[in-house]
Order: C-alpha cells, then structure tokens, then sequence
DNA sequence: CCTAAATGTTGTCACTGACAACTTCGAAAG
DNA sequence: CTTTCGAAGTTGTCAGTGACAACATTTAGG
C-alpha cells in the first residue's frame, strides 16, 4: 500500500522516513503558523508525518532543539531577502538600510513561524551553533549597513551600537504587533508594507536626499 | 502547628487559604521573573503555596487566564508608572512623551516577569475582560501623550496613528531586546536607563528646545 | 439557623516530553 | 559480496502536566 508519508515517490512505506528532519521542520513551520508555538508537539509532529512518537529524537535533542532549528533557517532565509532588498535599493546607503528596514518586517510577515519563533524566549537564550551563527551574521548585515548609512549622513555623531539598537527594535517591534495587535489581523500584506515603510521612515529617510532635506 | 503558608498569621493552617488568587499571581510572577514563562506550572504553583493541585481552578479558568491576569495587574502598574513619569518630566509635551517612552524601557527591566507576560502569544490573543481594558487604556495614555508631543512640534504632518505605532514599537522592542539579548545580560539599570534614553532620544528629542535646534 | 456559593479537596484521564532498549536499514570497509 | 557499525527508526515506560469531575469544608447572606 503506498503511503501518502513516504519520502519515496511511488514506493512502499519504508522503515526509513529518508527525509524526516526537513519534514519536521516544515510541519512545525505550518503548525506554529497556523495556532503558535504553544500548540507545537513534538508527538503530534510525528503522527502527522507518519512515524513514531520517538522518531524526532533522532533528529532534534529536544522541543527547543527543533525550534532552534527552525530560527536558524528564518534567520538564514531572511538575511538573504535583507540583502536581496538592500541590492535592489542601489548605491544609496541610507536608502539601503531603509530597504533593510522594510524587508525585515515584510519578511516577518510574509514568514510568520520564522517570526514567533525569533521571538521565542527559549529560542533566544538558545545555545544552538547554527542559530548563533546565523545570528552573528544577521548582527554583522545590519551593524555594516548602519555604518554606511552613518557614514552617509544618517545621525552623524550618535555611537553606531544605540543606531543599530535603536533601528533593530522599531523594525522588530512593529513586526511583532503588526503580527500580533488585534487590530492589524487581516490587513492585506500591501497595506502593511505601507505601513512598514511610513514607520522604516521614521527611522531613517528613504534616501540621502531625503534625509538632507528633513527639517524637524 | 503553625503553617508558613498559611494566610492568617499565627492561626494553624485552614481548609480555606484566604488569599489564594493574590498569592498565585505573586509566586507566578517570582516563576517568570526566575525562569521564564516555559518554566510556569498551574500545580507547581499550588505546591509551592501548599494547597492542592486543582485549588488554582477556583481562581483561573486556565494557565492562560492565569497569565492574562498577571498582564493586566502588569499593565496597570505600567500606567500608573507612565503618568508618574510623564508628570515628573514638566509641562513640555516632547518631554513627556520622552519621558514616557524611557519609563516603559524602565518599567520593563525592573519588572521582567510583567514583560514577558506582556509579550507572549497566548496573552497578547487572550479575550480577558480586564486586560483588555488595561490595554485600551494604555493605549490611551500613549495615544494622548503622542497627539500631544505632535501639537508641540513632534513630526508635523505623519499620521498619528503611525508615530503611536513607531514610538510603542521602538520602546517595547528596545525593551524586548534588553531583556532577551545575551549581550546585555546583567547590565546594571543605572546604564540600562542611559542606552535606553539615548534610543528615545532617537524617537523624539528630550524637550521642544532640543527639538528645535535638531538638525540631520 | 439554614442555604447556597465560594473555595477547597481527592481522583482520574489523556497528553506530553524524555529516556531506554530494541529493530531495521544503509553505508562503508574489507 | 559480506560484514560491521552507525543512522534512524521502533515499542515501551515514566513522571509531570492541564483539565475536568465529584466530593468536602467554609463563609456569607437571608
């Protein structure tokens, strides 16, 4: 009887699931976007994909072990889109770290797992290798585009840890109330990148011409 | 034989604690603040206060209504914490809402296991009649202060909608990070308050004056 | 004084995470 | 091709949990 869990197209369930750490990963994704990392189970996992209550354990430690794991990955997946959107934004360095701002939240939005689970007290105080990594390189991606951006006029004068700090958590904190605050549940995606984009503004201009024109 | 966990001092232990829900949520509190919410246990509380394991279901529906309420106790002591700021920092409405953005950095740090119940999924979705009151009104609090600073001179011309969202989402990101970041584990507050400040000041200015004469 | 509600109790169930021991498969080495 | 070892499954068990039910005690109100 073939089994519609099998990782072998047209073959006969196998002992062997051949491909069971990504099924998991991308199941918990679905899981933890639809009801949240409170009703992600490792059991419940493991049925859903067809194996055994103990199979994960082969693959991850533990429950914080996987959403470990899954952090990493977003981490990773959403460096790649920072820069995609900074490259798109061309030479301007303000203008690229105001892309840099936009993307961070439209990614979280677009990436609702990845989002709840960087924002997971477990995951954060986490020692898993691969999420510091990723980690350390999304800190090195933004602190370099915050140095250009000051070295292009942006708050010339302010220690680049509190810019950094500073733009970090306006990005992160928008995208976790436009993710979590009743009042933006349903807003159509354009409309909530409108929204990044007028709050990523307060943070820095959208270009350097812009930013030379400001007047408070 | 006297009990220490007894409500009445000096009176032998009683089938009826007396002051059950209180000492729920103070023990829930020194949990979160100790280990974290993953760490909250309904019949870990109850042992630890000595009654029984079902006692906490004649106070709280749930573990979430449990945590609802710690929120909502939290979120009224954050405004009152607000306003105490707000009229301590004058009549200036850029100061004030200065003021009011480092005191919920402050409020935060000093107040960890409010914070993270502040920001964790199952409160921030929870329907808890209380809570959701406590929230309105500090949003009417943040909402009044931010239209206020606007009228003297805070960014002309942006929706207020989007400056109460930046502003909220710059603090409590800030505050999120503070309390989350391993990097600034075990920073004494005294430096806590001055990063934080340097962050609101990146916000909105720390009076009209400063406003006035800024220039990027 | 009586009654009903509040607030405890004991008990049970299903589910979970974690761990142990065993089984099957696959890859590598000879 | 065979053997061996490690990877990756399995079944089983335990302790703890949340939630619920039914019972017991206390308190407050009529």
């Amino acid at each position: 009887m073939l089994s519609l869990t099998t990782s072998k197209a047209g073959h006969p369930m196998t002992y062997h699931h051949g491909n069971l750490r990504i099924a998991l990963l991308d199941r918990a994704a679905e899981v933890i976007a639809e009801s949240g990392i409170e009703a992600l189970s490792l059991r419940a996992l493991a049925r859903d994909i067809g194996v055994s209550h103990a199979a994960p354990s082969r693959h991850f430690k533990d429950k914080a072990d996987l959403l470990a794991a899954l952090a990493a990955e977003g981490q990773r997946r959403m460096i790649d889109a920072l820069n995609e959107a900074a490259e798109a934004a061309g030479d301007d360095p303000v203008a690229r770290y105001n892309a840099l701002g936009r993307e961070c939240i439209r990614f979280s939005l677009m990436n609702r797992a990845y989002a709840l689970a960087f924002e997971n007290p477990e995951v954060q105080r986490h020692s898993d290798k691969a999420l510091l990594e990723a980690r350390a390189a999304y800190n090195r991606t933004v602190r370099q585009a915050a140095e250009a951006a000051q070295q292009a006029g942006w708050h010339p004068g302010v220690d680049v840890d509190v810019l950094q700090l500073f733009s970090t958590a306006a990005a992160t904190g928008a995208a976790s109330m436009l993710i979590h605050d009743e009042q933006y549940q349903g807003m159509p995606l354009e409309e909530a990148e409108r929204l990044a984009a007028q709050i990523i503004n307060l943070v820095i201009p959208p270009s350097s011409n812009a930013l030379r024109s400001n007047r408070k």
